[in-house]
DNA sequence: GATGAATGAGTATTCATTCAT
DNA sequence: GATGAATGAATACTCATTCAT
């Protein structure tokens, strides 16, 4: 913080040191302006919130859907993180479960971001890529209990982002009234994910395929038709 | 007053033909509209795809919210219909479950839906008054299946509206990719459903009361949901 | 009041009794609601106050402006016959003192006049020909006055609406907070009106001509230039 | 903070320069359209003849009314330096007379202001400010003429706006027609201030409170002018 | 004739994005 | 590189006026 405020500069990408500061105020900045007031905050919002003008925004980040991106993708970092946390504990069960709580808390936390999961205009594209790094983890997650006969066979890996969509979709509308409810219901999917006993169903619908989900995160954001 | 000074004044709706038949058109088109583009479609693009100019939409409700709350009454009506047709089934667990077939498959359907229940800025209003109506039937629905033992008894009618909002969650991440697969994930719920069985952990955090319910609803959304 | 309120129609143009009557209504209508409202009512609220479609307010007046002229006119022959009150009472101060009372009051009971007068971006029109009919019944009184030495020599007619004008500003600046006060600069301005003493000046700038006065009543509204 | 990590931030104002200039640039054009067009000019307008877009205008002052304040309350400024350089004029019937012309001019030199007065829905808080700084000045030019015995005994400070006001009458009538008469009116009025009089009548009516004034200002006003 | 439904240009305001300093 | 000023298309809503019934 005290010394060589500015960078070595000798090759040509690498952004300079205060440069590389402002990037990291700004996406702080629009992940507290987004976590309070959803993706419709202003730019202008999240400048004040940065420190910074408007036009630092813009010089960091082509435009809003790309900063919203940004977000995106360093959320799902978090979650890769997570994974690989679940994944190092043995209990087979119980990673599945804490990373399932985990990252419920972390949707639960953020409007924006599951504004992110359930109305994207925009951050789509990165998320290929996040994803892409999450699959195997969670894959691995999903067997290994499987393998070990706790959870359902026909389970499939890209069936768990979409129970995290299912607790974002509760922790939206319940998000004052009372925020912690989407572990109850959390409850209620693990209990679903348990093996097949007497009174189960086998799941009607195919899972997504990885390339659907693909698709589904490419989904045109839908803005006016004419 | 008793030599007709004035023509025939009088009759209650003589030429509401016309303008029931303009409503109408108006409320399909709105509809579609939203279902297309969900609510930030403007009522130019309703007037537009009615065949009106705004200003016959703006004489008919008076702002964009008055729109999408008679819409949304519309909708909740259908709801109460269906929970009034799943009561009349006598089998407890059918009954239940294609009650939120059906009202899955209205909200799959239904973009602008979607986002009235959970980012809507608009329409709070009614919805309480339809819940109203809905939950004594959902009360029934539900502990008509627990005396019957064949759901949890720690199930509670509120947890019904939220088990819509998981499966629109679901619906609105895969509208395009796969516009069915909340059916595999209404499976796996009504798996969670099921009595209590070894390895069935109990709710932990109670459901919401009906008077959170209404505080839910109440609560002041964001003003643009995109 | 009670008889032949209505003209005898014998020949093409005459309204039929009940058309009269409607335009009677929509008139009366429109002065309430130009008096609490001022100009800026819409024609709605005057058919709705009137208890008659919007149609039919436009069967008898072509526009807005032709209303408000209408109205405008019907004040001016109030005004008329106040003059023609005031001629008949010989007392030459007195006369003239209570006519420009009497001229003030209405004034002061009527928002929608005073607008009329001020920023008339209506209503111009017909004022001529009311003011023809007034200009010599003033006139008479201001000479008359004059003769009798009891009114400075340079009052000219055309200063009368004038200071009808002036009052008509300060009602309109004190019209909620003392709806009176425009009498006390009515006694200013008539101590301004006594014949010339020590003290006085000529009045500098003549007064309008008949001609300007027709020239300022036709000045042209003063919509948008573009 | 010893570094300069960041770049020179923190100059009061930079760029104001030229951000300074279409400030005045708008204040400017908004005068002229006003004036000249009233205050139901659109703020396009105002943009439009500023040469600037109407972001800018909205970025310069939050809203219309925000932009006829400022007007306004400069326009008042200019009245105060009038009434302080009267005072600053021993002549005692002199300094009143060359008070009240001056302020008759301004107000006949712009329509905007006159709406303002008059049938302003915009700018009634800062008059409250602005006539505050007014009126010791204004009490002291009337108080001094009473005592020196050249104006009547019973005009009251609270008078002098409404003298105003009353010139503001004439000048929006004859706007066109003669520009100037509001200067017979006035000398009219001046007689009328002078000394009590065989035939003068004492004031009926007293003046309006300073409070009366005040609530005068805060009275809601009419919406559009026009 | 009367009615009130329909129309659409017009108004204030917002906000993503560009660009001069 | 950073700044924040400028831009203008877009949006919800109003109201004078026209016209089918």
């Amino acid at each position: 913080m005290t010394s060589t405020p500015v960078p070595e500069r000798a090759r040509a990408r690498p952004l300079r040191r205060d440069a590389e500061l402002n990037r990291q105020r700004i996406l702080r900045a629009a992940a507290e302006v987004f976590t309070e007031q959803g993706l419709q905050a202003t730019l202008d919002d999240v400048a004040r919130r940065a420190g910074v003008g408007v036009g630092t925004v813009y010089r960091r980040f082509p435009d809003k859907e790309a900063l919203a991106d940004a977000l995106f993708t360093e959320r799902l970092d978090a979650l890769v993180t997570l994974a690989e946390g679940a994944l190092a504990d043995p209990d087979e069960w119980g990673s599945l479960v804490s990373f399932l709580e985990q990252a419920g808390g972390l949707l639960a936390a953020d409007r924006g971001l599951r504004q992110l999961f359930m109305f994207a205009t925009y951050g789509r594209d990165r998320v290929g890529q996040a994803r892409a790094r999450m699959q195997p983890l969670v894959t691995e997650l999903v067997t290994r209990a499987q393998a070990a006969g706790v959870v359902r066979a026909d389970l499939r890996p890209t069936d768990v982002p979409f129970i995290e969509f299912m607790l974002a979709g509760v922790a939206e509308y319940a998000r004052d009234a009372r925020p912690g409810v989407w572990r109850r219901y959390l409850a209620l999917l693990l209990d679903g994910l348990r093996p097949a006993r007497a009174g189960t169903t086998a799941l009607p619908e195919p899972a997504l395929t990885p390339a659907e989900m693909e698709a589904a995160m490419r989904t045109p954001p839908l803005r006016r038709p004419g």
